[in-house]
This record gives structure tokens, C-alpha cells and sequence, in this order.
RNA sequence: CGGGGUGUAGCGCAGUCCGGUUAGCGUACCUGGUUUGGGACCAGGUGGUCGCAGGUUCGAAUCCUGCCACCCCGACCA
């Protein structure tokens, strides 16, 4: 009806739009490029965000917050790094607005307030963090120094996409200093597999953990480790990076440590970071033409209790009693429920909205079921409805719950599994790209030449060398040139 | 930034070509009633600077000029 979504066959870009505005996650806003996020987005924002919080103290990390602005000068002082992002920087060039001596209740930007120096907005942090770490670190008994920091940033994108492309958008940024190498990649490491942990235990999703080739990879990066989602158009979705950025930091801004030898050392640094594009790889890995599917342990909330209520006042009362009796049950198992009472709505209408929203499990209570000593109980991934008996029903719902959360997961990994194709003849490649879409391991003679002109030819991306790859004799897919193993190969968001 | 499209009630649209009473339809919303196990029905009602700014005209949603925003595709990118 009035909240029909597009469905994916039609056109898959509209579908997504239609689950994000519909499913009540964010709105366009005033501002070009940037979104609302709304409660119920947010609220799933704060599941995700609270679970990583908690695994980032649980690796040793703590928490700090550092300034949205950066000056141009230290914003420059890493110049990969800075050319990598200058093309799509907002700049802050002055400090105040005056009224318009011309136009009277306009305001203007006032000539005589400009900025001695131009202050960019963070598009990372890496240049504000590390010109402070030079102050925090002078010998090797301050390292390491293991700090994230939950910030908005910038980045002025030419073309935007609700939560995968965003003006604005919030993420997490982790930011580590380290007396030696080793120990450096070892976090680099650590942290993507946290990454991925998070992303396939809670968010269900599977992931392919690599490492960029130099095209790729962060720049000012000497390797960047990333995790591969793949979405149900075919299409590959970045997940998480994580990046070891050698001594490139420590030299650009000067951080010097005394080692115990009392030699002087330049700090190793690595930066880690997830966003809030991974709502969108939720949204796109999982839901269905009636809406979102979201899993249970991120889920705004696990349960939506729908009373039938009845006219006779007397009978109306005994089934609210005991749908807030069903909620205090399920909520003392630690479950998120809420309860829908408005009957200016028919239950049908409510089904609806509860699918297109994504609660993963729809319990319906009415007399016919009371008498029985049941629940109708719908979970939202399958659709699937059955009775369950009102004894022992809150450990009967987590349980089911769980079930969901495997079960969102497994069909994932089998769609994934499905949709990565070894192919060893350019025709191939191409065929299963233009064709059934997703992953591609196929041989790649190690040039950013070769990358650049497969990418220009068909639009594919080196999307990562896998972790633990197996090495493999074989012949370039494009050139025939020799290659030492296969390569993670997809057109990506 | 290039190509295409859209902008009229909260949302979805018609009307624009060919200017002419009071700008219409669906839905949502409000009131009353009947309903309620998969998107209810009847009756009555509220809601509009027709994206913005100029211009042409007796008269502009409609014609002209400029601007803005958003969507889709591309280049760029997380």
C-alpha cells in the first residue's frame, strides 16, 4: 500500500532506498549529502556500536576524543595522506557571518574574518592524533599507546548513497602506537580479526579477511588489511579496514622514542576503522522484498507482542494483562520487546509494518490462542508461524532467536560460498562478472598496470589477497603473464 | 563533475504540451460509527507561498530566463 517496496528484481538501488526511508533507519536531510539517522537506525547504530565498544576494552583499548578540525599545515605534513584525501576535504575558511548590508536579514560570510589558517574537517585522524602523540611519547615505557576514538567525519563525496556514502558519516577509528614493528602488525592483525568476529557472530554477515594490493590500500599505509562482504546483488561491500602505517606517521610529525638501548627510534602506528556503512551492508546482505531482516543480537528489538484485542471491555483487559505478563517474562531472558496496542490498526497492516521494519520475531496473542495456552509466533527471516506453548516460552523465544541468528548467518555464507568462482580464461572472468556477479579468484601477475585495465575494462576490483592464501603456480586472467597465486577479485560499492 | 530524470497537501501522483472560475485524485491524518486471526468499511472534515527568484501577460502550476534541491547512471571514494 502506501509503504510498498520496490522489489529487488525491479531495481535494486530503489529496493535499498525504499528499506532505509520506509524502514524508518534515516531520511535525506537538508544538508546535500548528509543524512538523518533516525531513532530506530540509531538505535541499531548504538546495538553495533556498544558490542565493538565492549570487544575494543576487552583488546586493551580506551577510549579519547580529539578535535573535528585539523590545521592545513599538519593535515599536510603526511603528504600520501594528504594528497590520498585533499580532493574531497571541506575546508573551514572563516570564523564569522555578518548581516548583508545589502539584503537586511540575510546573513554573509564577513571578509574581515578569515582564518590565518584554513582548518580542514577531519576526513581522518590521523595527522590532529599523531601531531598529539609526539607530545605523549618520549621513551619506549609509554608505548604502547592504544586509543579509539567514536567522532564523526567528513568527506565530500561527489555522489552519496544512504549510509554506504555519506557527506557525514560516524564510525570509530582506532589509532595505535608502538615501539616495534612486530608488535605494530600484530594489532594491525588483531584488530581486523576483531572486525570480522563482530561482523559474522553479530551482524551475520561473512566476510573475506585480506590485505590490499597497492592501488588499493589507505593512503600513507604500508599495508592495509580489509574485510569483504558480499551483497546480494553480486556486488562486494568493504567492511573494515585496518592499517599498518609503518614509521610514516612517527617521521611526518616527528615521534621519536628512546628504546631500551637508549637509542632513539621512530614510532610504528596502525589505524583501524568500521562506520555506520555497515547498516548498509546489513540492509543489502540480508533483507527481502518485504523489508529489512535484521539479526537478533543487534536488533533494536527482538520481539513485537501484537494483542487482538476485543471489543468486550472485560475480555480486551485480560488480554492486555497477559500480554504485559508475556513481556515482563521475556524481558526478565534479557529480550527487547515491545508491545502493539493501537487498535486503530488491523492486525494485518501491523504484520506488515513489523516485516518491512525487521523485527525478527512477531508474537500474536489473542483469545482463540489463550484458550489453548499459546502464542502464534512469527519470526521474520523465513516467515515461518507456529504455536508455542505459553510454558517455558520466554526460553523458547531466546532460543529461537538464536536459531535465527545461525540461520540469517548460514543462508549468507551459502549465498557467499555460492558466488565465489575460480575462473582461469579472460572470457570466463568476464562472463561470471556480467553473469551470476560476486567473487572471482583468479591469477594476477602482480602489476598495478594489470589491476588498473582489468578494472578499466570491466569495472572489477582487487578486493583482497586473502589472508592464509594459498600460493598457486598460474597465468595472469588478462595478460598470460606468470602469477604466484589466485586474487579476490569483484565490482564493488 | 558529465548524462538522464524529478520537484504540485505528510507520502504517491494527475494537471504543464495548447495560460482562463475556488488546483484535483489516491493514501495518510482528524471526528463519529461499524469492524478486528494477513495491509477494513461508511459518512463528514483538516491540510497547498504548485522547488526558489525574476520576467512576459488583463490573468501563470502551465510560457521565458536564471538558480536550487533530490533521485538514477557514470567518473571518484569507505
Amino acid at each position: 500500500m502506501s509503504k510498498e517496496i520496490t522489489s529487488r528484481s525491479e531495481d535494486y538501488s530503489q529496493w535499498y532506498n525504499d528499506l532505509v526511508i520506509k524502514g524508518n533507519l534515516a531520511d535525506y536531510s537538508a544538508v546535500r549529502g548528509c543524512m538523518v539517522i533516525k531513532p530506530y537506525g540509531f538505535t541499531l547504530w548504538e546495538n553495533m556500536r556498544d558490542v565493538l565498544d565492549k570487544k575494543f576494552k576487552e583488546t586493551g583499548h580506551t577510549n579519547a576524543y580529539f578535535p573535528l578540525f585539523v590545521p592545513k599545515s599538519l593535515f599536510e605534513a603526511e603528504e600520501k595522506n594528504a594528497e590520498g584525501f585533499a580532493k574531497e576535504c571541506a575546508v573551514v575558511t572563516h570564523y564569522r557571518l555578518k548581516t548583508d548590508p545589502n539584503n537586511k536579514g540575510k546573513l554573509i560570510v564577513d571578509p574581515d574574518a578569515k582564518l590565518e589558517e584554513e582548518l580542514v574537517v577531519r576526513p581522518t585522524s590521523e595527522a590532529i592524533i599523531w601531531n598529539t602523540y609526539k607530545k605523549w611519547i618520549q621513551s619506549y615505557r609509554d608505548l604502547p599507546i592504544l586509543v579509539n576514538q567514536w567522532a564523526n567525519v567528513v568527506r565530500w563525496e561527489m555522489r552519496t548513497r544512504l549510509f554506504l556514502r555519506t557527506a557525514e558519516f560516524l564510525w570509530q577509528e582506532g589509532h595505535t602506537a608502538h615501539a616495534t614493528k612486530e608488535e605494530a602488525i600484530e594489532e594491525t592483525e588483531k584488530m581486523i580479526n576483531v572486525y570480522a568476529d563482530f561482523v559474522e557472530q553479530y551482524m551475520a554477515l561473512p566476510v573475506i579477511k585480506g590485505y590490499k594490493t597497492e592501488n588499493e590500500r589507505f593512503a600513507g599505509a604500508e599495508e592495509t588489511y580489509t574485510i569483504e562482504a558480499l551483497m546480494q546483488d553480486g556486488k562486494a561491500l568493504q567492511s573494515g579496514t585496518s592499517h599498518f602505517l609503518g614509521q610514516n606517521f612517527a617521521k611526518a610529525f616527528d615521534v621519536k622514542f628512546l628504546n631500551k638501548e637508549g637509542k632513539e627510534e621512530y614510532v610504528w602506528a596502525t589505524s583501524w576503522g568500521v562506520s555506520t556503512r555497515l547498516i548498509g551492508a546489513l540492509i543489502m546482505a540480508h533483507s527481502d522484498d518485504d523489508g529489512l531482516i535484521i539479526p537478533p543480537r543487534i536488533a533494536p528489538f527482538h520481539v513485537v507482542l501484537i494483542p487482538f484485542l476485543q471489543k468486550n471491555v472485560e475480555e480486551r483487559q485480560v488480554i492486555e494483562d497477559k500480554t504485559y505478563e508475556i513481556k515482563q517474562q521475556l524481558e526478565a531472558k534479557g529480550l527487547r520487546v515491545i508491545v502493539d496496542l493501537d487498535d486503530t490498526k488491523r492486525p494485518g497492516f501491523k504484520f506488515a509494518e513489523y516485516e518491512l521494519k525487521g523485527i525478527p520475531v512477531r508474537m500474536v496473542i489473542g483469545p482463540r490462542d489463550l484458550e489453548n495456552g499459546v502464542v502464534e509466533v512469527a519470526r521474520r527471516d523465513t516467515k515461518e508461524k507456529k504455536s508455542y506453548t505459553l510454558e517455558g516460552l520466554a526460553d523458547s523465544i531466546s532460543q529461537l532467536l538464536e536459531d535465527i541468528q545461525q540461520s540469517i548467518y548460514d543462508k549468507a555464507v551459502a549465498f557467499r560460498d555460492e558466488h565465489i568462482t575460480k575462473v582461469d580464461s579472460w572470457e570466463a572472468f568476464t562472463e561470471v562478472l556480467d553473469g551470476k556477479g560476486g567473487f572471482i579468484l583468479a591469477h594476477w601477475d602482480g602489476t598495478g598496470e594489470t589491476e588498473d585495465k582489468i578494472k578499466e575494462l570491466t569495472k572489477a576490483t582487487i578486493r583482497c589477497i586473502p589472508l592464509g592464501n594459498e600460493l598457486e603456480t598460474g597465468k595472469c586472467v588478462l595478460t598470460g603473464n606468470p602469477s604466484k597465486q589466485r586474487v579476490l577479485f569483484a565490482r564493488a560499492y
